[in-house]
DNA sequence: ACAGATTATGAAAATATTTTCAATGGACAT
DNA sequence: ATGTCCATTGAAAATATTTTCATAATCTGT
């Protein structure tokens, strides 16, 4: 970036006219003349000028851009959601400065630092959870943020979500109806605030059906990508005993079900599977696998939405807004 | 973003020393007596001071920011880069302005502009082709950039990629080995330039085979997302009368997989299908899909690199890297 | 103790815009 | 003519840093 070719002062120069002015045609503030309008317009068309947007950000404290903290842009559930974010952001004419986090609480405040650094008008926080301390480094600014898919335990940013307990209860639900008796529960590990909501369904489906919450058949697995394919799933399952199972994350029931099938094990005469959670993976996989699907673009561009509001200080009423999401009955279950 | 609560400027009056000092410090310029080090960094702490980005670019020219332009971060091929770049970008502590161009010329040329208005210090361009119009934009400035996966017909801006060539052509070679006689090349169509590419490997193989290039072997199909369900892949592949294919992206390699066996058709008994392009995506259907594997991360990872190179001005010998690639056998093919 | 060399520090300019406030100019009514 | 009002314009301050250059402080060797 060395010495700017053409600034605003050569605009002025050129067109005979102030900085100010020229400001105001880029500006589009409306209290030019027309003929100056046109006049300055054309000296930047010929200049090519384009105006220096960190200048512009100093001089009048909005960057007209937002950071997203994503835990991997590589899992296909949030790059959906983060593509929701960036249509919405481009439509209001806000840049996207992205940040991949892990889910890693330390990572996430590094982050959510070095966005606000950048002088950022806004935040959309994604994460697994929502750790106190990270919550606790939100709190300390006054830039917005908003959580999208991202529950936090007290409930007080603004956020928008699907009621994933509700998501969960459906699950269960059906495996009960489909004469199931041991269902597994399988979720990440470090899920712990969502795992407590998704426990909740699953244990009040399972309640409600007169049965006895058993502790024994929810499993935690690990969501290190690194040995995502190696530790085996299927065993570890079916030593629960369950005949069935609701899997948090589509991409655990996708290779549950692919162990499952390596093993002999008939999808779903032997064993159901429903995914609470989809991405575009779960339609490349057969059998198609029965799942919750969440409207993912939607969540982001939502919650893009929501910031554009909070970054404007409109009105804003509603700070928590709930999607609905659909249940796609598929092949893996009965 | 409200007048910034602690500025250098209180930093330094409370440490009772002038900005420059200050911003000695914050910048770990040596040149600073190690008690007023001290003494800086501890009112630093205790105000929790935190530099503007947005002030030092303007007076340093720098933004430690670089614009990241991909075509969907949807697509895990891309998304698998993109992990790279983001990596090494904050390895060496640079930040992403990611911006969704959906491979169309047009869009690409207007978010390359919005980020060069940014003033970032670079950009990473993936897409699936370079046209001459993005091609004449990206030669306007002197912001440097640095092609990612993405062929630029000319070969004369700095690029990462594999030998697409090579790659097609071993695709080809094994399909020929294995006793196909006719096997068709399907690939998008907005892929004119790999598409050359890659008809140049299939093309070298077939012909080394002794027979002759088939036209109406060639299949190309839109990239779409919306409809890419929907087109009958399998249909159109086995009219051409192939009993083989070299798909060029994996997810329509995986679509006409589901498609082929849905009609009855046994994998790799009576079809075969090579990917020439693998992503994690891959890894999820059975039967498991043959496939080139590029080393899509490294991919990012060098090109960030490289651009951290020519930011810095070092020596820029090598500006064209081919980083080798493998062939996957799996049970697509015989 | 002093010259010279180095190290440490500060003042002020520079960066490219926006924004505020004052000034100018023209139209229109008197 | 003259004053009033509104639209248009410009000058200069403001924004939070880095950077340059000059000066002050400290050290080193005699």
């Amino acid at each position: 970036m060395a010495k700017q070719t053409i600034t605003i002062y050569d605009v002025a120069r050129e067109a005979g006219v102030s900085m100010a002015t020229v400001s105001r045609v880029v500006n589009g503030n409306p209290n030019v003349k027309p003929s100056t309008r046109k006049k300055v317009s054309d000296v930047i068309d010929r200049l090519k000028y384009r105006p220096n947007a960190v200048a512009r950000g100093l001089a009048s404290k909005k960057t007209t851009t937002v950071g997203v903290i994503i835990p991997d842009v590589t899992n296909m559930y949030f790059s959906s959601l983060a593509r929701g974010i960036d249509d919405i952001a481009s439509m209001y004419n806000y840049n996207i400065i992205l940040a991949n986090s892990d889910g890693d609480s330390e990572k996430e405040i590094r982050v959510l630092n070095t966005v606000l650094a950048q002088q950022v008008d806004g935040v959309i926080f994604m994460g697994h959870q929502l750790s106190a301390e990270v919550r606790k480094e939100i709190d300390l600014t006054d830039t917005p943020v908003v959580l999208a898919a991202t529950l936090d335990e007290q409930d007080e940013l603004p956020n928008i979500t699907i009621d994933y307990e509700e998501a969960i209860y459906d699950s269960t639900a059906l495996l009960l109806e489909n004469g199931n008796d041991k269902i597994a529960l399988v979720g990440m590990d470090i899920d712990a605030i969502k795992q407590d909501l998704n426990t909740a369904g699953y244990k009040r489906a399972i309640e409600e059906a007169g049965k006895s919450f058993d502790e024994s058949l929810v499993v935690k697995v690990s969501s290190d990508r690194k040995t995502l394919e190696d530790v085996n799933f299927a065993d570890i399952v079916l030593e629960t005993g369950a005949t069935a199972a609701v899997v948090e994350d589509d991409r655990f029931a996708i290779i549950l079900l692919n162990q499952l099938i390596e093993k002999g094990i008939n999808i779903p005469e032997d064993f159901e599977i429903v995914s609470a959670k989809n991405s575009p993976l779960i339609d490349m996989v057969r059998p198609r696998i029965t799942s919750i699907t969440q409207p993912l673009y939607d969540l982001g561009a939502v919650a893009m939405r929501l910031l554009t509001k909070l970054m404007n200080d409109e009105e804003n009423d509603e700070i928590h807004i709930t999607l609905p999401y659909k249940f796609s009955k598929q092949d893996s279950t009965k």
